[in-house]
DNA sequence: GCCTCCATGTAATTGGTTACATGATTCT
DNA sequence: AGAATCATGTAACCAATTACATGGAGGC
């Protein structure tokens, strides 16, 4: 079981949707959590339906189909989350280009550094968006909305201390002009 | 191309280095950056020779090839860092299970946030064993060992405010026993 | 002589993206 | 009538992991 399949499963356990309506969220309000394309998700619900973990229960017109989560796919999510640790893989291709900053002049690195910072507060300012609208709402205070609010809560923290990362390693790429000093952590 | 093959040639400009080297490397050294196996770190190295963005400088015992950045491989990592935004894909495997927390009685899910703060403390103070590491190692201070350093320092920041974040992320699934109050910010 | 580590490769499978393909309904 | 949007699917391709496969060199 992938990650894409249980959100999937989270998804038709809060409410029934389509193949179409699962794309347009996934588009539209879960950037932050998980993407996927119909092109995965229609061949993935024929999946989850064949082992029973969800279930086809409307056909709407233009051969809509709605499913929703059964009593079986709702016990796989539980043991899930049960079982997992919260270890993941810490692979970060953003920070690939800063572990190559050093073939660059410092100039050229600071550069990219101050990109980088305003991109992590666009991002930032985003979410806050995000958060407004979950808490102004109608499903506000719901169970769904009371996690998602944490996960966006996670992705601010994470765009906060990365721009504020970001700051700080500009300030690495000075130039040197006279003697060095004692580098031991000014911010840090 | 890929951020591995940028990995890639960013690590063979500094020294040169097989592929069994490189493989050792990721498994020991970047597991914070981006990992390969050797089963698909020996075709890239062909792949990138073909390109003329590494060569093949020496022939070791047991059919050891070493390669080493050429200047054209340099200019393609110049280009690239010049040319490359900092957006990276927010896919965050790690919080799709608190997406999904509300499907759980609170207890559990505090128990889920319990694991995951512990998780990353135990990260955090990995990562300023490495620090520590590279500090004292005899290329420090030199401009690979600075970057690898501001990228630690990222690492260590994320790390830290994701420890932060469960603490907070616990309380917000408290038992709401009388009047569950108005719920603005109580640490954020 | 045997075990460990060095060293390189290929094949099969998986998860995901991009591109291809089709048709029904609704709105103007 | 025509455009936009709803709605579903398949095929080709790509990056990465797992499994398969082989052999040389050095230490005990």
């Amino acid at each position: 079981m992938t990650p894409l399949q249980y959100v999937l499963l989270g998804m038709l356990a809060r409410s029934p949707l389509s193949g179409y309506d699962l794309t347009k969220l996934f588009e539209r309000n879960l950037e932050h959590l998980w993407t996927a394309k119909h092109s995965q998700i229609y061949p993935e619900l024929a999946r989850l339906q064949d082992q029973g973990l969800i279930n086809q229960i409307e056909n709407g017109p233009r051969g809509r189909k709605t499913y929703q989560t059964t009593e079986a796919g709702l016990t796989e999510v539980r043991r899930w989350l049960r079982e997992t640790g919260p270890e993941r893989p810490p692979q970060n291709s953003g920070l690939v280009p800063i572990f190559l900053l050093w073939l660059l002049e410092k100039a050229e690195a600071r550069a990219y550094l101050a990109r980088e910072a305003t991109y992590h507060r666009t991002q930032a300012e985003q979410l806050e968006q995000a958060q407004e609208r979950i808490a102004t709402s109608p499903w506000s205070g719901s169970p769904p909305a009371q996690s998602m609010a944490v996960v966006l809560e996670a992705r601010l923290r994470y765009e906060s201390a990365m721009a504020e990362w970001a700051d700080w390693a500009i300030t690495q790429f000075a130039e040197e002009r006279s003697v060095p000093a004692v580098s031991q952590s000014e911010d840090a």
